[in-house]
DNA sequence: CGTTCGATGTATCGGACCGATACATCGGGC
DNA sequence: GCCCGATGTATCGGTCCGATACATCGAACG
């Protein structure tokens, strides 16, 4: 998960921990709250090893910007690159819609949040296993609230009713979505600006 | 988070892992969708070790109700009790309101769970602990949303919307069950028929 | 009658991710 | 001159998950 999220990161422009960090918070706000760097410096260290990104400035730019320059002391602050290998792992990783896709919220969220990078048949067939997913939870709740009401206390009972709203309201937006996928009217910005590999 | 949720569930009856999973699903199942094994045993064994539960059948009732009969082989079916100990242990987890309560969804659902045998002033502390904590999260998602608009594709953007709507129901939510909490009309039965500890 | 199959049931292992913590640098305010 | 909050890198222990293995039982099917 924390794999496809800083590739892509990455893919945008090269970037250090920290600031690695803040832009996943926002980016994936919306599904967890924040990283941690309890996972992110280990996965860094793990992709580092696979090949997938490197320390340093692109090959191509030049490094003088301004990341060097401040680092007076021992440990300054590591700029880490997407490799060429790393941005085909990452367009392999896009393409993925198994179960890992939609089983958790954090995975649905990341994938979704790079959909404007993702192909449109992708694009549907994850916001379709996502509803499926989401729709047997909403069963398994009715199930609950209609023949074992009696058996729960009353905030158990609103704790599903709870959840079972949120089910319905989340089925209710992937329907949308997967219409506006359908007939083209995405609520995506055309790829004029974004060229899908500006590598 | 689990050891709560154990405890609770073995508060109200003796039960063996397999049953444990399926009532902490049905129960906590709004938050969470299932509990993995790879969870549920270890602590089992652990709460076992602390002296919280114990295998076999509570020492005032008879065991031969028909827990015993099915094991024909040697693995049979382990049925775990709260003890003494174990309900103190309970009483002294509900009881706590700190930000584990409320930080993640699994901790504040399961302390949710219980709130029929939470004492009213704990009920609202966490309730009102929860709501901060979810208002934070709406106010960044706010910021993003209007500052930031702009830097975001439309993917990512949908995704702040849904997720920042989420936001403003729950606080609505908690609004509501706050409110009813402060003059007594909460949705839950009257303890009459739960006397708080049975024991 | 055998066999297969799904529900019941216990258990472990590797890995992902978190929360707390430590430490170091830098710019600005007091 | 000093402290403090933001920036920045890093580790450790622990919790929980997903996959997997294995064993029993009753019912269905030939």
């Amino acid at each position: 998960m924390l794999e496809l999220a800083i590739l892509g990161l990455l893919h945008e422009s090269p970037m250090h921990g920290y600031e690695l960090r803040k832009q996943l918070t926002t980016k994936l706000g919306a599904f967890r709250f924040a990283i941690s760097y309890g996972s992110l410096y280990p996965t860094l260290r793990r992709l580092q090893a696979d090949g997938w990104i490197s320390e340093g400035a692109p090959p191509g730019m030049p490094a003088s910007t301004e990341e060097v320059p401040l680092l007076t002391g021992k440990r300054g602050r590591v700029v880490y690159t997407i490799t060429a290998e790393g941005k085909e792992r990452f367009q392999e990783l896009l393409g993925a819609a198994g179960p890992e896709t939609y089983d958790s919220e954090a995975g649905f969220g990341v994938h979704f949040a790079f959909f404007a990078r993702t192909d449109p048949a992708t694009r549907l067939r994850i916001l379709e296993g996502r509803r499926r997913r989401v729709e047997e939870r909403r069963e398994g709740l009715r199930d609950v609230l209609s023949r074992a009401a009696e058996r729960l206390d009353a905030y158990t009972l609103e704790l599903q009713r709870h959840g079972l709203d949120a089910c319905e309201r989340e089925v209710r937006w992937l329907e949308e979505l997967i219409a506006n996928e359908r007939n083209g009217t995405t609520p995506q910005p055309p790829s004029a600006q974004d060229p899908e590999r500006s590598s």
